[in-house]
DNA sequence: GTCTATACGAGGATAGAC
DNA sequence: GTCTATCCTCGTATAGAC
């Protein structure tokens, strides 16, 4: 031992001394690591091993761990942000708009599984600045109205839009904060799997079209 | 200063020396902060300042930061349990049963609006051993049988009812969870105030019900 | 840019007086 | 049963060599 490098120091050098190796690596890994834990909760020592990076790298780049949180959840939430615009300016029907956009939305977060968990974990931990800078308030705003609208023109049952967008919003996010335990339930599948998500889309997307409709 | 004794002293004498004070003031702090942070990141110092007692205390009657939050769990999870038992041995229609089911969950989760937080953050957090103990699985059992009894009576939609479980188990306990960053949003009123949660509970029973609907 | 070593504070847990 | 004082581990963050 002593001078002689080992593998383990092999395989760090692999990838290294670059910042666009490094900083993806880190993002990735502090994604899983607050997706399960939390902010506080999360060890930057965890990130860092994961990345297989020194700790010291973290707060180079990202100043300090709130640094890499705000990053972590920007990136998160892009693709939320993008199907929200691409289901803007269509002109279709309330009930197609909404049925849409729902669709849209389960598949930036089948994308990202672990998106959803760092929401939520955000929305019960956090007081709601976070919430506020990325603009999750017009997502749900967006739905609210889109149910207005559906409800006006008599598309949809008589219900109160807001509750009526959390529920949506819920039905979307739900399943993969559960999915952690669900999978030691019982179901032989693993429910992050691709098929698992793929069911849980067409099931979210036919109980809100159910959902939202009058009994006849 | 020295040995008088400060008006804090004797705000904090006011009740003690008594595990029947103590030991649920502990419990109701403990509720709130796991609440609101998880088990890790939840602090014994502020359970402890919240609860009027010395952190002592929580070590004395509950061992460890762990034994308080099975504790904790186990007093959450209770009235879920009883809402559960009372839904079982009705003469009831799938439909009947489950929206009863539903209402009762809803109005234990409503007696306490902290608890679909705690269980929403140990799915997340935890590794399932708790959720298993409790015998939260069981629940969605429960739904899921009540749905496939409906489906096969051709009073519910076909859907699969894994998935339709786990979906209006989120229409239920979402709410709790977003309520936190909802109130920063926008509407005036208090997400968790009586009115707003009354309203939640009958949006949900409305949803599932319309939910679980075949189209006709 | 990368790594090692370390300062520093926070928080869980215990001991022992009252 | 209650309280104070204290120990000790863990985790963020920085300093400085390579």
């Amino acid at each position: 031992m002593g001078h002689i490098p080992s593998s383990v120091d092999k395989l760090r050098r692999t990838h290294s001394r670059d910042r666009d190796v490094t900083v993806p690596a880190i993002l990735a890994a502090a994604e899983v690591e607050f997706a399960s834990h939390g902010f506080t909760a999360a060890r930057t020592e965890s990130i860092a091993a994961r990345a297989n990076v020194v700790k010291g790298m973290i707060f180079h780049y990202f100043k300090n761990k709130e640094g890499l949180f705000e990053a972590v959840l920007e990136r998160a939430y892009q693709p939320v942000s993008e199907a929200l615009d691409r289901s803007l300016d269509k002109n279709l029907s309330a009930r197609e708009a909404l049925l849409t956009f729902v669709d849209w939305l389960l598949t930036a977060m089948t994308e990202n599984p672990l998106s959803p968990s760092i929401f939520m974990l955000e929305s019960i931990q956090g007081r709601g600045e976070h919430f506020r800078r990325l603009g999750m308030p017009s997502l749900y705003a967006r739905v609210e109205k889109l149910l207005k609208r559906g409800i006006a023109a008599g598309e949809f049952r008589k219900m109160d839009p807001w509750h009526g967008a959390i529920n949506i919003m819920g039905l979307c996010a739900f399943y993969f904060g559960a999915a952690g335990n669900l999978s030691q339930a019982d179901k032989g599948s693993d429910p992050l799997s691709k098929a698992s998500l793929k069911r849980h889309a067409a099931e979210v997307v036919a109980f809100v079209s159910a959902g939202v409709t009058a009994k006849s």
